[in-house]
RNA sequence: GGUGGGGUGGCCGAGCGGCUGAAGGCGCCGGUCUUGAAAACCGGUAACGGGUUAUCCCGUUCGCGGGUUCGAAUCCCGCCCCCACCGCCA
């Protein structure tokens, strides 16, 4: 959520900013709401004040002994005007929140001004993808020919976009997680968290899933339902929603790896093939909380901390920064790492890092308490995935292949496989 | 799921329907003392919103939502959460 205070001393300056992402604001209805809002407000807290300073006074009377009755004749017609007053004002706040909620973030002055993800802007490469003498297979063929990755019988088990995995290539998938917790934990100075998979309402408005992209999300039945984490950037960044976080804390650096579910709504006929879209998937997550001014450095470092682990896996990727217009709702800048898929001959995201600066930190009510002024200010969040497993499995396959149909399992991956440097084919090699 | 107890400021913890936005303590900030620090003592210290603005005024907030009342932290109803015990269970 922006700050209210910018829609009412600058809105056509956030138009503007809003523009650039392609978002168009209303703000003719913004501003009629907001000129009624302040009227009845100033109405409503008037009325209110009078209740209170002739409630004072009736107490004070009684207290003395002095007959209050023409005391509460006169109040008598209050109770009625300031209820209608309070609705009106209810209404009109509802109203302006559920605009204000459904208004996405401003993109920072850096990102670059688009439209979808072809003015996207490649800020380095890394790595160089690796050269075959020999057909590469994409994921799905490697993972036929290894016996362990079924599509089939997920769509018995549930439908389509879902998979089974077994024997090495699951282990495969635990070693990538594993990795990847050991080094951000152990070398990227973040601290593993355990959450829960099934989150509230609350948690989903308050890192900007609702209320407007509910259709992207799987919910259990009933009046209050919960909702299954569509990434773990949910339940980690709301567990400092509605706290005040002690600057000697900051910046508090989180990792967890969870499984991710999303209805892929509005995707169909998209990556229908292999493990690259699927309604359950398990990711790295990495999730920072930290003071407004260290927000970009922070965004830049835990980039970085991601790029390691592609690097470490010795996977070609490229880093793009996103464009206005394929910014996510809740980011105001975004770097995406693309991993280099040799079945597909394209660069493909595998992790997504965003600095929201206090978009989610004003809907969560996430603060710190500055030492400079004593009061509790909004942080800045910054999350990224380090990385989506899934993809990284792929990637791995992909990038290890060998002419027989076998694969190599990546040096840093070795100790997590017990030792097995490679996966041998059991199939037909074709 | 059942029974009982409980949710009050950054934290702990008092609180007869009306001088209670809330005692007291801790913490924090400033000061006195000290070479410096600690201790002691003195003073200050909630958030959010609105109006006005180097000031001040008003409103809201005692788990959440309703209700009673001129007036609710305090009374009534519903819900949520926490604790204890019982039941069930990985």
């Amino acid at each position: 959520m922006l700050d209210p205070k910018l829609f009412r001393n600058n809105l056509a300056g956030v138009a503007a900013q809003l523009k650039r992402r392609g978002f168009e604001l209303d703000t003719a209805a913004i501003e009629a709401l907001e000129t009624r809002r302040k009227a009845i407000q100033v109405k409503t807290e008037s009325l209110q004040a009078e209740r209170n300073s002739r409630s004072k006074a009736i107490g004070k009377a009684k207290a003395a002994g002095e007959d209050i009755q023409p005391l509460l004749d006169e109040v008598a017609g209050l109770g009625e005007q300031l209820n209608a007053a309070r609705h009106e004002l209810e209404d009109v706040q509802a109203d302006l929140d559920a605009i204000l909620m459904a208004i996405p973030n401003i993109p920072h002055e850096s990102v670059p001004v688009g439209n979808d993800e072809a003015d996207n802007l490649e800020v380095r490469r890394w790595g160089e993808p690796p050269a075959f003498d020999f057909e590469v297979k994409d994921h799905v063929d490697i993972g036929e020919a290894l016996h362990g990755m079924e599509f089939d019988t997920a769509v018995k088990l549930s439908g389509s976009r879902f998979a089974v995995l077994r024997g090495p290539l699951a282990r495969l998938q635990r070693a990538l997680t594993q990795f990847m917790l050991d080094t951000h934990t152990g070398e990227h100075g973040y601290q593993e968290c355990y959450v829960p998979y099934l989150v509230n309402a609350d948690s989903l408005r308050g890192t900007g899933q609702l209320p407007k992209f509910e259709e992207d999300l799987f919910a259990t039945r009933g009046d209050d339902p919960f909702y299954l984490i569509p990434t773990a950037e949910v339940p980690v960044t709301n567990l400092v929603r509605d706290e005040i976080v002690e600057a000697d804390d900051m910046p508090l650096r989180l990792t967890a790896h969870t499984p991710c579910f999303r209805s892929e709504a509005g995707s169909y006929g998209k990556d229908t093939r292999g493990l690259i879209r699927q309604h359950q998937f398990e990711k790295v997550e990495m999730v920072q909380i930290v003071r407004p001014e260290d927000s970009y450095a922070a965004l830049e470092a835990l980039t970085g901390h991601a790029e390691t682990i592609l690097q470490k896996l010795e996977l070609p990727y490229r880093v793009v920064t996103l464009c206005t217009g394929d910014i996510g709702f809740s980011a105001a800048k975004t770097y995406d790492l693309e991993v280099w898929l040799p079945g597909q001959q394209a660069y493909r995201e595998i992790s997504s890092c965003s600095n929201c600066e206090a978009f989610q930190a004003r809907r969560m009510k996430a603060r710190w308490r500055n030492p400079d002024t004593g009061k509790p200010e909004l942080v800045h969040t910054i999350n990224g995935s380090g990385l989506a497993v899934g993809r990284a499995l792929v990637a791995v396959l992909e990038n290890y292949q060998q002419a027989d149909g076998s694969v190599r399992i990546p040096d840093v991956l070795q100790p997590y496989m017990g030792g097995i440097t490679c996966l041998a084919a059991q199939g037909n090699p074709g």
